[in-house]
DNA sequence: GAGCACTGC
């Protein structure tokens, strides 16, 4: 075949898209007006065809368009392709970029990326200036970037003064989603018009089960449900491959070996209602398996087998499985969920939202009708599932995004137009956690360091702990450990008994050698000794260590390591000296970042932490203290873990001393204080009235007595309760203590 | 004495 008939037929494809008929009149739309919503389900063509129609109109001799998508993924195969139906060489006219592969250049107009790259850019050119048309993809998926971008697009060209500021031609904004969102988006962009598409996909068919009620919401049977279903529509239902939706990697597991187990005692010359199937394929996938076994599901079945992949929501958006034709459906997610009041996230279980059970059932109708078994009864999904998911920024730490949005200008964080409010109380959470890392002064203005760690990709606390550890002139201890932090878990911990044994002695193995009291320097001493291997990835299969994650890491410590040196150029880059071994450096460092995590012994091994919550934590088996006889009355952790106890993970002893003057900081501002910071409403009265309550305030040593008063002041009626329950159990333990 | 979904900079 010809280069040109190839295209040719490229070219009527595209043409025979829904979106194609639409051409002019959505040309003509996106002219017309500031902001356009359009919407289209999957298979509409908008993500490929829309950026070539406005670049074909002319759009974009004043300058790019953008296209954003929640996925690096996406940015770069849809890129390809419009590269390819624009016979051009991919980086040139169109191009992609996402973290770590910027694949664009100077002729670069059509450009596909990811939300969370247009928002670095934000930061460097808060009016866009190189943009004509800036599209928004796939919203209704409410990505933290996304959102955040939505409002500032809103706030800059709603304020007619920054329109026109630094640029010399208007900006054009097409947000685009499913269509359940379509009039919410218009509404929020007052009242721009919509745009709809028709879709192309195929109807699938829904049943409801009867074993995951309304009262089952913890309930972890459904596995074994899910596990009957699916043999039931293996035995029942013509060709066709499965895919099943669990929450995890066990769970699957699990399902799987149940799978196995059944598979076997089918007799295909009886058992089965389609003739032409004859055997059962069982595929587990989650995304920290390894690419290569991922890389199978993708294949099609041998002939006369019928492929069953049980999956996490990776494959809900993430990855598309062609040929699947049934999906069952478990109705559960895990899902990571911010908790202001304990200052955590925590990883749960919790029911899907109706839209999302849409969007499974949708995987079923990609190629032709296709069949949706719920496991759960119509009751539950009128009672116990909520309409739509929670979006991201509802759910999150909000500690990096108000940084954000500081440095963009924004200070008045609260009245910011978020197309869904986050809860006061998580904004005020996180001001006060920059005001504690230094990050915002007290009248909630972004200081000079809070200016540098804006520039990092990562947590403020992590990051707050290596600009101190720069400033010491020691950023090399602290620099693989930020990058090992921010990546997936790198330790491997197999299912099966034997392995697991193995591995943990293998793990125990590389912490000794760091010195075996101290988890983050198990991660830097994991990744110089991997680094300096002559063969990194036999090291970490033979270590058990995550490769794939270890490399990540390896790509993100250049990354922070370039954007430090940028920033040191700087004139004013702070500098410091310390006198001390190394080991204290290190430790004093990670306190910098880490002092609203430190807990000091209660008994044994439970931990008492001091943020002024007093929660009682337990050392993760997993850490290199967990086992140690040595004396550790004060500790710091990175992460929190809850399950069938509260676990802390990556752990560091540290001595009172180190955080003594930090402390009183976690005390030192109430919430509701920097709330009308927050809204910079503070008059110079009240600034003073505030600065004299905090200098009354202001003890040597915070006593829970002190932190009770500030709770019960805020009048969260929950938060109070626990903590008197708490504080009466210690004050039990400390009689009983001294009795002994 | 162990249970981490998925993205993204």
């Amino acid at each position: 075949m010809s280069k040109s008939t190839r295209w040719d037929s490229k070219e009527n494809e595209s043409k025979q898209l829904p979106i194609y008929r639409h051409k002019a009149k959505l040309v003509q739309a996106v002219k017309d007006s500031t902001f356009l919503v359009v919407t289209g389900e999957t298979g509409s063509g908008k993500t490929t065809q829309l950026p070539q129609y406005l670049h074909e109109a002319g759009i974009c001799k004043n300058g790019k368009i953008g296209i954003t998508q929640p996925r690096r993924v996406a940015a770069i195969t849809v890129a390809q392709r419009v590269a390819q139906e624009m016979q051009c060489t991919l980086g040139r006219e169109v191009g992609y970029q996402v973290r770590f592969d910027d694949c664009t250049s100077q002729d670069t107009v059509v450009k596909y990326m990811t939300d969370g790259c247009l928002l670095r850019e934000v930061l460097a050119d808060p009016v866009l200036s190189q943009y004509s048309v800036v599209i928004l993809d796939e919203v209704h998926e409410r990505s933290l970037s996304t959102d955040i971008l939505l409002g500032l697009l809103k706030k800059v060209l709603m304020d007619p003064a920054n329109a026109t500021k630094g640029r010399s031609f208007p900006l054009k904004v097409v947000v685009m989603s499913a269509t359940l969102e379509a009039d919410k988006l218009s509404a929020f962009l007052s009242n721009c018009p919509v745009f709809a598409i028709p879709g192309r996909t195929f109807p699938v068919t829904c049943t409801f089960g009867t074993a995951v009620g309304p009262k089952d919401t913890e309930s972890t049977g459904y596995v074994k449900e899910v596990v009957k279903m699916a043999l039931d529509v293996h035995t029942s239902e013509m060709a066709g491959d499965i895919l099943v939706f669990l929450t995890g990697q066990s769970e699957i597991e699990r399902a799987c070996d149940l799978l196995y187990e059944k598979a076997e005692t089918i007799d295909y010359r009886y058992d089965v209602q389609d003739q032409t199937v004859e055997g059962l394929l069982i595929l587990p996938l989650y995304g920290s398996m390894p690419t290569d076994q991922q890389r199978q599901i993708f294949q099609p079945p041998p002939s006369g087998i019928r492929k069953c992949v049980v999956a996490t929501n990776i494959a809900a958006t993430s990855l598309t499985i062609s040929g699947i034709k049934y999906i069952i459906d478990s109705g559960f997610v895990k899902q990571l969920n911010h908790n202001s009041r304990v200052g955590m996230d925590i990883l749960e279980v919790v029911p899907i939202s109706k839209s999302e059970a849409q969007q499974r059932a949708g995987r079923a109708g990609r190629t032709s009708a296709g069949k949706c078994f719920r496991i759960y009864t119509k009751e539950f999904w009128e009672k116990s599932m909520p309409e739509y998911t929670v979006p991201e920024i509802q759910r999150t730490s909000l500690t990096a995004v108000v940084l954000t949005l500081k440095c963009l200008g924004v200070h008045d964080v609260i009245r910011f137009p978020y197309l869904d409010c986050p809860e006061e109380r998580f904004i005020l959470g996180a001001l006060k956690q920059l005001y504690q890392f230094d990050a915002i002064d007290r009248r909630g203005k972004v200081t000079r360091l809070g200016e540098l760690m804006v520039e990092f990709p990562l947590h403020p606390g992590l990051t707050r702990a290596l600009l101190k550890a720069a400033s010491l002139g020691c950023e090399d201890l602290l620099l693989p450990v930020a990058a090992m932090l921010s990546v997936e878990n790198i330790f491997i911990r197999p299912g099966h008994p034997e392995k697991q044994k193995e591995a943990d002695k293998k793990h125990r193995a590389l912490a000794a050698k760091s010195g075996g009291t101290n988890d983050f320097a198990t991660l830097l001493s994991v990744f110089q000794l991997c680094k300096s291997s002559d063969r990194p990835s036999a090291w970490c299969k033979d270590h058990w260590i995550h490769w794939r994650a270890l490399k990540s890491a390896f790509s993100v410590e250049i990354q922070l390591k370039d954007i430090l040196h940028r920033l040191q150029q700087k004139r004013d880059f702070p500098v410091e000296k310390f006198d001390g071994n190394k080991s204290e450096l290190f430790r004093r460092c990670l306190c910098t970042g880490y002092f609203t995590n430190v807990a000091r012994r209660s008994v044994g091994k439970v931990f008492c932490t001091m943020d002024g919550n007093g929660s009682m934590v337990h050392i993760h088996p997993s850490s290199s203290l967990f086992d140690e006889e040595v004396e550790l009355n004060w500790i710091i952790f990175h992460d929190v873990l809850v399950t069938s106890r509260v676990y802390i993970r990556t752990v560091c002893p540290i001595r009172y001393d180190w955080v003594k003057d930090l402390l009183p900081k976690l005390h030192e501002v109430d919430a509701y204080e920097l709330s009308s910071v927050a809204r910079q409403e503070v008059t110079d009265e009240e600034m003073i009235k505030w600065e004299t309550r905090e200098a009354a305030k202001r003890q040597p040593e915070v006593s829970t007595e002190d932190i009770m008063k500030k709770l019960e002041k805020r009048n969260d009626e929950t938060a109070v309760s626990d903590a008197r329950a708490r504080y009466l159990q210690r004050k039990q333990q400390r009689q009983q203590n001294k009795a002994l």
